[in-house]
DNA sequence: AAATTTAATTGTTTTTATGACAAATAAAAT
DNA sequence: ATTTTATTTGTCATAAAAACAATTAAATTT
């Protein structure tokens, strides 16, 4: 058999990216969804999702279509699962690259394409997505809470300028659970990544909570390290 | 635009699967590889791979691929990776879905399938491989410790009967690294996964050490669960 | 048959991390 | 000045981990 046949009876497919866009606006985790403009399943919500282009590698294309999503740049983006159930999509034969990603819900702006109309949803309750969308959101859920675990990721959620109680309730949120304010805390200092500020929250109580920065140098030489971030992960994940 | 137009629009990529099938040969650490039957690169080692399929998920083609190079059935896979770059495949663009294997060495038969000659390597040292397989297999490696540090699944490398040095070797290896051996037997048994037998091996020392058996019924259980394995694994990962 | 050797197994102690809880503190509101 | 509320710091009991030591089993040597 000579190559050009091997070659020719080899199917092709299309290929998608799917994100899954967290955001965080202080109380809970929020997912962006946005309401299809084509067919089919027009109308209907979904992940924001395109396909690859002839030149592009997939990081490149979910790069492509947050930016045509929200105008943002060099957000946190992490391929996680690839989509390729032979049914997944009725219309034709596509396998999805899927991505989830972590912004400032405060850089975000809206419609700054209006060919799609978004929507923050909380993560649990959304509404019911087309095709196989609902077990990517799934999974996407599932393997943020993974690393997030043991890696310093949810910190891409939060403003420049953050409280400890604010990361707490992140944490809480994003782990459906509730920790000690003590034990966390001192945890969280202990790590070395957080650089305390002059100023104080004052929204929120009367005391006043400090404000901390992220150590970038240090966060960025931590990322990978294993940090043991939560208590009792057997318990929650 | 009608959806006609759009959908015309779109490139198709090939797609295929390769596969990193890890073994252990009782002191280190293995991949195997095969020597390419045909062009491009024919006599060059890469990867077990192949093209997906009209009515497979990369699931189904992996376990297919699979089956024709070992003979076996029902290995462990887990998909890791998808690597898209466009410039990855000189001869025609292909997006590759990767997945990892975990298999007793000992069940492998060689030369089922005569299309392809294969071989195992150390990790630590095999040839340059075709594409970007050598990417392929150094993220393997790391997802394979990724996993392995909190997840029971390095036992699939081994066969259905043990020792506790074995058991300690195979963990070294594959984290490079060295435990003290009371605390390995100590957390191991504590997991309650291990269950003694009566014989001992006598192959490799004058008193033996007694074989273990995994309690598979605890093993489905606690598979998706995170424990603590590995000592210092901030040292290590 | 006793002594020696080797590696497996079990035991002990020190150290560190964790979790539960309590106290002190800051600043606004009364 | 006092009360209130939430943040921040502190204490202590417990448990887990790591380092290290001792014991044990069985083959080999003397």
């Amino acid at each position: 058999m000579t190559k050009e046949k091997r070659y020719q009876h080899i199917t092709k497919f299309t290929v998608a990216v799917d994100c899954i866009v967290f955001g965080f606006d202080g109380t809970r985790l929020k997912i962006l969804l946005v309401k299809r403009g084509l067919e089919p399943e027009k109308g209907k919500w979904s992940l924001m999702g395109g396909f690859v282009n002839d030149s592009e590698s997939t990081d490149t294309a979910a790069n492509r279509i947050l930016k045509s999503l929200t105008g943002l740049e060099g957000i946190y983006l992490e391929q996680y699962h690839t989509f390729s159930s032979p049914d997944r999509d009725p219309v034709q034969r596509t396998i999805s690259v899927a991505y989830f990603a972590l912004i400032d819900i405060n850089k975000y702006q809206e419609s700054i394409n209006t060919d799609f109309e978004a929507q923050w949803f909380n993560i649990k309750e959304f509404p019911q997505l087309i095709f196989d969308h609902n077990d990517m959101v799934h999974l996407a859920q599932k393997k943020l809470q993974y690393k997030a675990a043991s890696h310093t990721i949810l910190f891409e959620l939060l403003p420049e300028k953050f409280t400890l109680p604010l990361l707490q309730s992140l944490f809480e949120d994003v782990f459906n659970t509730s920790f000690d304010k003590g034990n966390f805390s001192r945890k969280m200092l202990s790590t070395k990544l957080l650089i305390k500020q002059k100023e104080k929250d004052k929204s929120n109580s009367k005391k006043g909570a400090f404000y901390y920065k992220l150590d970038k140098k240090h966060y960025q030489e931590n990322l990978h390290k294993i940090l043991k971030l939560i208590p009792n992960p057997n318990q929650i994940l």
